[in-house]
This record gives structure tokens, C-alpha cells and sequence, in this order.
DNA sequence: AACTTCCGCAACCGCATACCT
DNA sequence: GAGGTATGCGGTTGCGGAAGT
């Protein structure tokens, strides 16, 4: 779904009337949050029984009044206990409600908008690496929630899998990855291309919030914990092009199963499976040119 | 125009782990 | 160490809009 479209969590409630709390919201998500005050926890106390009494607790989307509600009450007080949080600030969700909604949405630093080639790139390597481990690869893409990443991956990932005929977890679709699909994201990555396919387009959000599409050079710039790393060869634009990208990656161990000779496709047909070299040379003559071109890619 | 199918994503659920008393 | 609670994580669901017929 392209970044512009509305989420299913507000296109039902935001309407013109709910413009100026939509407005209110987006000030408030700009507010930096202050540190948990003592005070605060007997104000939790206190309401705490109060709230005993209301033991319906909303479910499904979140309207425009919680979310303020949830932006103001963090903005005041910090974030983290959440289930005191949730009946202090008087919202009748659960306190696991609340965390994911403000870690997946409301966020200030939540980063919206389609996946650049440097993230998408840098998924499938540390996808490759962790498998399924999406928070911690989410920890490596500032800005990004492990929850969008799974989605990511689900819907766009194992669609092309599936087109395949085979499973995304397998060795086969693994290796079609690293010698189609990288190499040309790496490609566009170095083609100084860090934004995503949609992004001109996408000018604003469910909200109306200016959608985050920052050039991933400013978000990755900030992470710290992923050094040395398939990304911080893209940032540093160590790499003139694909194949010294490749053979810099395996220099640095980057990737785990192949050795350097082996990195580039068209130079080295040397697959894990001796079967996928037919299978994958398929892809780069007929079906693969349109099936995998960097216009796919994105549309991915 | 009406209906159906497909797709993307926010939100929920269950489980595991961490933390506190 | 035991029990209870809070938090984090990964899998799954279901809604709403887009696309297709």
C-alpha cells in the first residue's frame, strides 16, 4: 500500500471534523517527552481505582481523541508502564494496546513511507543473517518498527517468492536474492537513489503528517550499532560499483556463506546448489529482466 | 455502476523473558 | 527460589481501499 493511503486506523474517523485534533496530534507527536516524574506515579495511584470501574477496555483502530490522549499523557509524563499509563491517562486500552501504538505509530521518530534500496537491502542481509528476528533487524533501521519490517517481508518478500514457486526461506529463493535482487538494489544504492520507489508521491500520511521519507543517508547516518556492516559500506560510498561493492562485502565477512570469488553473478555462477545455476541464469535472460528489474524491485 | 477479489497494514494474540517483591 | 506483573517479540487476523471483472 502506498505510503500516501490513509491506514485502516484512521480513514474511518478522520474527517474535517477531526482536523483540528489531527493538527493538535501533530504538534503534540513533535514534542519531545519528558522523564517520568515522581508525581506522576501517585496521580497513577490514585486513578488507578477509579479506573477499576471502567472494565470495558476499547479494541480495534485507534481514533484521533486516544491518540492525542496517548501523545499528551507521554509528552507529560514519559513513556514505559504501560498499564498504569493506560488508566492514568484515562484511555480504556490495555497497556500493550498502548505501547504498540506509540511505538508503531506515534512515535516522533517513527519513520513512514516506503523502504529506500539501502533498507531494503539492508533487510535481506540481516534477514539472511537472523532470519525472522525483526525487531533486532529493526534495531539496524533507524526510524523503522520491527512490526513494518514484518509486513514489509510478508507481503512483499514472500509474494516473490511465492511467484517463484518457492519458499522465501528456502536456499533457492536465499540465493536468487543475493545474486539478483541485492546486487541491483546495491546498484541503485550506489546510483545515489535512497529514496523510495513511491516517495515523490508521497507527500503525507494518514494524518496528514508530512510523510517521513528522509534520504536513509540521514537516518542511517545516526545508527551506531550496526558498524561495519553491508550498510555502512553503502553509506560510506566506499563502492564505485556493484562488484566492489560485493567483494568489500565479503572482505568484511558480510556475506556469511560465500567466498568473495563468488559474490558476483555474472562473473561467478558458483552456487551453494549447483542446481540454481541454471535455475537462477533463467532469471537473468527472459523472464528475469522484467521480473526482477530495479522498477519491480521497488514496486516489491 | 455493482460486485468480487486481492493486497497492505494496523492491531491483536499468545508466548517468552525480564523484573520485582 | 516462587509467584506475580510488566514488557517484548513473532505470528496471525481482519478491515478498508485498490484493482479487476
Amino acid at each position: 500500500m502506498a505510503a500516501s493511503q490513509r491506514s485502516r486506523s484512521t480513514a474511518a474517523q478522520l474527517d474535517v471534523d477531526d482536523q483540528a485534533a489531527a493538527d493538535q496530534l501533530m504538534t503534540m507527536m513533535r514534542r519531545p517527552a519528558a522523564v517520568l516524574q515522581d508525581e506522576a506515579a501517585a496521580e497513577e495511584e490514585a486513578s488507578a481505582a477509579a479506573a477499576d470501574l471502567q472494565l470495558e477496555l476499547r479494541r480495534g483502530p485507534w481514533t484521533v481523541d486516544e491518540d492525542l490522549t496517548l501523545v499528551n499523557y507521554i509528552a507529560d509524563h514519559g513513556e514505559g508502564r504501560w498499564n498504569s499509563l493506560a488508566r492514568a491517562a484515562g484511555l480504556k486500552r490495555t497497556g500493550k494496546s498502548c505501547r504498540l501504538r506509540w511505538l508503531n505509530y506515534l512515535r516522533p521518530d517513527v519513520k513512514r513511507g516506503n523502504f529506500t534500496a539501502d533498507e531494503q537491502l539492508l533487510i535481506l542481509d540481516l534477514h539472511s543473517r537472523w532470519g525472522n528476528r525483526w525487531s533486532k533487524i529493526a534495531q539496524h533501521l533507524p526510524g523503522r518498527t520491527d512490526n513494518e519490517i514484518k509486513n514489509y517481508w510478508r507481503t512483499r518478500v514472500q509474494k516473490h517468492a511465492k511467484q517463484l514457486n518457492c519458499d522465501a526461506n528456502s536456499a533457492r529463493f536465499k540465493d536468487a536474492m543475493r545474486y539478483l535482487w541485492m546486487p541491483r538494489l546495491a546498484d541503485a544504492s550506489q546510483l545515489g537513489d535512497h529514496h523510495g520507489y513511491n516517495s515523490t508521491t508521497a507527500m503525507g500520511d494518514a494524518h496528514g503528517m508530512p510523510v517521513m521519507t528522509s534520504s536513509s543517508s540521514d537516518s542511517f547516518a545516526t545508527s551506531e550499532s550496526y558498524d561495519g556492516g553491508l550498510y555502512a559500506n553503502v553509506q560510506d560510498n566506499e563502492m564505485v560499483n556493484g562488484g566492489d561493492y560485493w567483494m568489500q562485502a565479503a572482505n568484511k565477512g558480510l556475506c556469511s556463506n560465500y567466498e568473495s570469488e563468488q559474490l558476483h553473478p555474472h562473473e561467478h555462477s558458483q552456487f551453494q546448489d549447483p542446481d540454481l545455476v541454471g535455475w537462477v541464469q533463467g532469471f537473468s535472460e527472459g523472464l528475469s529482466e522484467n521480473f526482477w528489474s530495479l522498477e519491480d524491485i521497488w514496486k516489491m
